[in-house]
DNA sequence: CGAAACTTTGAGGTGACTCAAGTGACGTGG
DNA sequence: CCACGTCACTTGAGTCACCTCAAAGTTTCG
């Protein structure tokens, strides 16, 4: 496996763009141990009330974080690409506050705590630009909060599909026009808290006025329309995106 | 003034509950400099769009944290009460995402960003302490995407009330049975997602099932009551709140 | 004491929900 | 390679939680 190809490499590019590291502290990141797990669509890598002693870091796919109610209500409160922690908050937090599921088949990284604590505090290049990511994360929960408290579902929809598309093409990951979108409608009613039913209606809604056209992959025809309706700025994403 | 009636007490207090600070690191937290400011009820702290220079610390008060969507709708994203950090975020990203405004008149002290970054680089549990509070305001982003998008109106009052009087027992700023609730009916409605007037017949129908009695100032009467119709689990506060 | 801000109440409207019944795509095993 | 089961998507009809608009009380505070 050649330096530049270890599975941490879509981590580096993320932390890169926006924290000053050095060579060593990118040797350090590369030189953490790591147990590579390849995972199954749904399948559930960090559970509501766990304590874990490891990060998650996905290197391949799609994944969401989710909280649930005792009655029973889901609430999706992010999406993950590759390259994304998925828990980081458990470097510092002992109780997983929710839960950790692949969307689509995936490869992920498990880094342990201790080592990763251990580097954050060695390299104090390392421990900011992972700082930096948790306030990058907490702006886009604000953002959610914004998006699913006042937003209808038409420009609710929208402003999920455009941070999706903004996201990924940030992380090299695809053209913003014509990139992969591998959530049920089912996930999206939980991420937006709508329900399926009306997910669909607005995403046929969405297509008949020309601004995306949905079939078996939502594909987006018109990015500027998609971005008023949505009233999307970037600007909550830190260029990090 | 005496050492331990800086004020920045507030802040200490909260840091200690969960980071291991010794007392250099206490002390160097308290020579920090600061600028006190006295604030009028409503006045903004920080715009959204800004690129503040200084952290703002709550001494005294209540203040919310806030975003508005281009055709004026507006979200309350947290609350704040006195040792709140309003802005931390702002210590490595640019540009603040969203606005602070003071709830009531309150005391604020400003502390350079970089006196402060400096602080968390040279002494690594004032920096850990730090980015464990930046995870715990990530928390309850994340417990408030769920309220907004999966409660109905009647819990997620109840759950925004249990939130607030848990945070102010822990900061040791009341009882949970009795504290100051300064926030409008508007302020509650632009929290959870609401309309001011849907707001008012909620919190009249509690008051009607006899959880809490909304006279001047709300009471919670039936603690467990509450928590029950909000599904409170303190969890996703940390034993932080 | 007067004005502004906040709360309360009523009446009518609507966006999103629920329930229910298909339809279509896909993978699997016979 | 076709039959079948599963899962996701689609559509219709009726309902309801919350909204909008409007106006009257009440509290606060200068």
């Amino acid at each position: 496996m050649t330096a530049d190809r270890t599975p941490i490499e879509g981590l580096l590019r993320k932390l890169k763009r926006v924290g000053l590291l050095n060579a060593d502290d990118i040797a350090a990141l590369r030189a953490l141990p790591m147990r590579i797990e390849r995972v199954r669509r749904f399948q559930l890598l960090v559970r509501e009330g766990a304590t874990p002693d490891r990060c998650c870091l996905l290197v391949r796919g799609y994944a969401d974080r989710y909280k649930e109610t005792p009655s029973g209500k889901r609430q999706i409160v992010s999406f993950h690409i590759a390259g994304d922690l998925l828990d980081i908050q458990h470097l510092l937090l002992a109780k997983a506050d929710h839960s950790v599921e692949a969307i689509t088949p995936a490869d992920v990284a498990w880094i342990p705590k201790s080592d990763l604590v251990r580097l954050a505090q060695e390299r104090p290049a390392v421990g900011q630009a992972l700082w930096r990511d948790c306030l990058i994360d907490a702006s886009v929960f604000r953002e959610w909060v914004l998006n699913v408290g006042q937003r209808d579902s038409r420009s609710r929809i929208a402003h999920m599909l455009c941070e999706l598309a903004a996201r990924c093409e940030a992380a090299g990951l695809g053209d913003r026009h014509v990139f992969a979108f591998p959530m049920t409608q089912q996930q999206i009613a939980d991420a937006t808290g709508l329900t399926s039913v009306h997910v669909n209606r607005t995403l046929k809604a969405l297509d008949a006025e020309g601004a995306l056209s949905t079939g078996r992959q939502i594909r987006i025809r018109n990015w500027d329309h998609l971005c008023s309706i949505a009233a999307f700025d970037p600007t909550y994403l830190h260029a990090a995106a």
